[in-house]
DNA sequence: TGAAAATACTTAGATATAAAAGTATTTCGC
DNA sequence: GCGAAATACTTTTATATCTAAGTATTTTCA
């Protein structure tokens, strides 16, 4: 998997630096975004981690306790997919499912010890991702471009009422 | 679709103004991609073209009589990926999947003149939403934003080695 | 307080994508 | 020119995601 995975990152790289037109910034971002995900997919299928799991992961190892809809709102995702990954991520012992009080329509996620220690092992790994990525990025350009990012998902938000 | 999506649009901006440590560009990257993606693709299916097939008519209104492996490449995505899209272009009247010559083994892929003809009205759709996403933005920050992502794709394909 | 509305989860079905394995064809080196 | 290697497409199977619809529960308000 290493080889194609380096496969494709070395195609769209060449596609970008010979072929594109000056005009497609959207494109540009997508396949960032899209080698960024597979870097990080690899290192952590090591630990049997997917990526879908790790989105969760990440908003739990802040705030236990969500239920299935805030934890879905918070990762972006429709429901249907939060549900599955969660099973999933019960399955797996990472979290578990829990009712509180006398509600049974919410149900609200907890860690288990399993789920809660691997966060010692993957923010490493996250972060050294991200590392490699900005490497030899100038500082300004990198603040520049968190401007810009923000400022694509905010306009889109307005573009889209 | 336009509500939720907007929905989801919005909570992941919330998310980003309020919630984010400083030291997650990949995740800005992918959720400026998720809604630059999102948008295109509601716009797009206003003219029955999935953001799959737009991937491939992108190249192809470039370049015609590409193999499938030749486009599997320029797309950046695997073979199967590829030759079910192509069946479906194919499917929808978009595309003609030839043999040349004698050989036997390659697939060369022409645009139908349908194929052709939507050139003139995607291509505006995807430089409107271009237009949108960065309205308001520094031109100097467009320019470090592209360096800043041609550099993460370039580092981690050295980095994937 | 009881019916309507809103909410939260679940199920079903569809599409996009990929990995792995299979088949057919072409190319290359002896 | 023949057999091994490489190539190119196809099939199978799996995962992630979504939309739409369904079910159960809670809340609201007349």
């Amino acid at each position: 998997m290493a080889r194609s995975n380096n496969q494709e990152t070395r195609t769209v790289l060449r596609h970008w630096q010979e072929d594109v037109p000056d005009d497609r910034l959207a494109h540009l971002v997508r396949d960032a975004g899209r080698v960024l995900t597979k870097t990080l997919q690899t290192k952590l299928a090591d630990h049997s981690v997917s990526f879908g799991h790790w989105s969760f992961l990440r908003i739990l190892w802040v705030t236990e306790g969500l239920t299935q809809r805030e934890l879905s709102e918070q990762a972006g995702l429709m429901e249907p997919t939060t549900y599955t990954a969660l099973k999933a991520m019960e399955a797996n012992g990472l979290i578990e499912r829990r009712q509180l009080n006398g509600n049974r329509k919410n149900i609200h996620i907890y860690l288990t010890q399993k789920g809660r220690d691997l966060k010692q092992t993957l923010i490493p790994l996250a972060e050294a991702v991200n590392e490699s990525a900005v490497r030899g990025v100038d500082e300004d350009d990198l603040l520049a471009t968190r401007r810009t990012l923000l400022a694509i998902i905010s306009n889109l938000a307005e573009a889209n009422e």
